[in-house]
This record gives structure tokens, sequence and C-alpha cells, in this order.
DNA sequence: CTGAAAGTTGAACCATGTTTCAACTTAGTG
DNA sequence: CACTAAGTTGAAACATGGTTCAACTTTCAG
């Protein structure tokens, strides 16, 4: 995760950035071990002492990069955020006709949500630790989406009064989807799963 | 809130329950006070004695009813869980045509979570502080939507394959969209928004 | 009336966990 | 090499807040 995409790309000028490979190491360290520690048991079951434990690392040097516990927890979140549009979005992208995108986006994000159940329950638990960080993520998602429906609409390769309702019901779609059949349970075929929603995207509930 | 509805149905024997009116009159100041504090602070930043001071009784009292602080968080989602599902599930049913039903659902659904935005986010909070809870509640809805768009299909109101990825899909985009346009924000009309995802949802996204 | 059961009270106990800090070690430059 | 900046360390200070309990008050059945 986190120490293999480098740091100071999604980082605020919060942190006291590190001035020598030894820091940067240590700081990684820090990253990766307060994912797996948030993502495991909750923000509010962590602590920084586990985490420095599980970092190899020991207490004190925490506080050499990060300003308090509240103040990792928001750089993960954005460093997540990113993460997220960064995957799928291309992959939709790349798709000439917008619903075939949809259903390999989809696809993608399932299996990019198995991979990584601990970045998603670390931006679901933004919602209370970290309000704005939440808020932010899902505009941005939704405007994304938005967007690239409009487009879409004028290919005229989906209807053209698409909105952000739209965009906020196909994005909740996918985040139950994702919940259901990525985190809670892995017993369907993602790309099975991916089909059926986006045929119910495409052609509606009615018969 | 729980006031307004008594107690026992939805409780479980592990909260003493009250012996005598006095009792359950503290009680209920106890609960309505715990979901106000709860749905403005979230339930690490909510504490038993801001919860006691609010309810107007001394912090001993607390433990008179309640085993623990998590104890009284169960306590709370089982009670909202049933009641969403008691609000929607029935405006739907009444409905003859399943996808008219779908519409008005969605609207008494925003409604809802206009007026009890604290019984929403506790349910969110669910995720984190009681699991299973907070899986029981949505595979409670899920199982409760799905049986009902079977029972569509039959009737051929819907399409017939209907199966649980639909009911995911459905219950997500009417979460999402109650999260945007009942407790992130009010500026839209609901009865416009269900109108809106209602068709999306019946007729698709294709042209 | 009266006594036992139910309910109330809040200070004290206790556990947990964040943050600070001053002494120490390592890295890198002139 | 030496000297300074960067980084490390963990014990201790500090803060918070859940839970217990023994003394007290109210309720209500007999």
């Amino acid at each position: 995760m986190s120490a293999e995409r480098g740091i100071s790309a999604t980082m605020t000028p919060a942190e006291k950035t590190p001035r020598t490979e030894r820091g940067r190491k240590t700081l990684r360290l820090l990253l990766d071990a307060a994912a797996a520690e948030f993502g495991e048991k909750g923000f509010h079951e962590s602590s920084v002492v586990s985490i420095t434990q599980r970092a190899g690392v020991a207490l004190g040097s925490f506080y050499t990069y990060f300003d308090s516990k509240d103040s990792l927890f928001r750089a993960l979140v954005r460093d997540m955020s990113a993460q997220v549009r960064q995957t799928v979005g291309p992959v939709i992208a790349a798709e000439p006709d917008r619903l075939e995108g949809e259903r390999k986006g989809l696809n993608k994000f399932l299996n990019f949500v198995r991979e990584h159940k601990e970045l998603y329950r670390i931006i679901d638990e933004a919602e209370f630790v970290d309000p704005p960080s939440y808020r932010a993520h899902y505009e941005n998602t939704v405007n994304g989406y938005l967007a690239s429906l409009k487009e879409a609409a004028a290919k005229g390769q989906v209807r053209d009064d698409v909105e952000e309702v739209h965009a906020w019901a196909i994005v909740g779609m996918n985040v139950f989807l994702g919940l259901r059949f990525g985190v809670l349970d892995e017993d369907r075929d993602a790309a099975e799963v991916a089909t059926i929603a986006a045929d119910l995207l495409t052609n509606g509930l009615k018969r």
C-alpha cells in the first residue's frame, strides 16, 4: 500500500516531512503499520503504542512525523481516497462504451476492495473521525462519475438527462456491492456480480 | 423517538428492566438522551457522564439499566433498525405496483432520514461499534427487499431474474441517496429525487 | 403504616492511552 | 574527523472517562 506508492504526493504539510533516507523509511513503516492497524481494529481500538510496536519503532518516534493520532488518520484517508479513484477511474475511461465501462469498472472495484479491505474500512470510519474528508471523498467520487456520465450522454451512449441523483445512486450501488461481495463475503464471482449489476443499471428493473 | 414507542418490544433481556413507573421513566430519559448524544457526537465522543447529565439523572443510575455504554448502544441500534423497516416496508407493501411502490418507499425513506438524522448516523457507526448488528441490519433490510422483489417478479411487475445482487444494489442506492439528500444536504425536493431514482431503476441508464 | 424492594446518588476507583521531553544515537557535510 | 542536524528512545506526565459501591430515598404491597 502506502509503501509502494511513495509519500509526498498526497501528504499535507501538516506532517513533519523527513529529511533523510532513514526518516523516510521510518515514516513508511508507520504509515503501513497504521493502515493495517486501523483496518483491523478501527480507529478507536487502535493505539499509537501498538502502531509503533507493529512498525518496530519507539513510541516517541511517532511524534517526529505526526502531530497526533488524528493527523495520521487524516493523512491515510486522503491517501486512500485518491487510490480508489486512481484505480477505478482509468478502467472506466479506457473503455469506449460507457455502459461496458461501468461493468469493467465495477469488476475492478470489487477486486480492489477484496485486496484492500482495510482501506475500504478506513474511508468508512472517516464519517466519524474526520467528516470533511469523508464528505470530500464521496463528492470527489460522485463528481468524477457525473462528468464521465455526461460525456457518455453527449456521445449518445446513455440517457441524456443524467444528473447528480443518478451519480449518487450509482456510486451507492457500487459501494454496497463492494461491501457485500468484497468485504463481508467473497462467495460470488466478482465478474458475475459486475455483469448482473451492470445489466440492472443498463436496462432497469422492469420486465 | 424511543420515548414515543415504548420500550419492551425491541429490548433484549440483557438490560435490567425497570419494575416501577418511576424506573420506566428514567430508562426512557436515558434512551432519549443517548440517541441525541450519539447522534450529535458519535459513540466515542459521547460519554456516559454527559448522557446522564442530559437525561437529568445521576451517573450511577445509568448502571441500574445498562451493563455498559456498549450495551446501551446495541439496544439503540436494534431499535432503530426495526424502526426504519417498520416505516418504509409498509409503504412499499401497500402499493399494488412494485415499481411505483419503489418510488413511494424511497420518498418515505428520504423524509424519514431528514427527521431522524441521528438514528441514521447511529446505524452507520454500528459498523465499528457493533459489527454483528450492522451486518444484521443490512441483511434484514436486503432480505425483506429481495422477498418483495420476488413477489413482484411472480406477478410480472419486474424482471423475473431478480436476485440478491439486485437487492443489494437497490438498497445501496437508497442508502446513498438518503445520505446525500437527507443527511448531508436538503437542497433538493425529496419527491423529485425519488422520482428520478425510481425512473433510473425502472428503465436503466441506456438511451 | 411499615418494611422490603426498587431506585438514586456521586465520589472514588481504575484502566487506558495520548503526548511530552531530555538524554542518547546515527547520518552526512565541510 | 568532528560537528551539527536529524532521528530515536521510553519513562513519566497528563487526560479522559467507564464502572463500582455503600449510603440514602422513594415506592408500593400487605
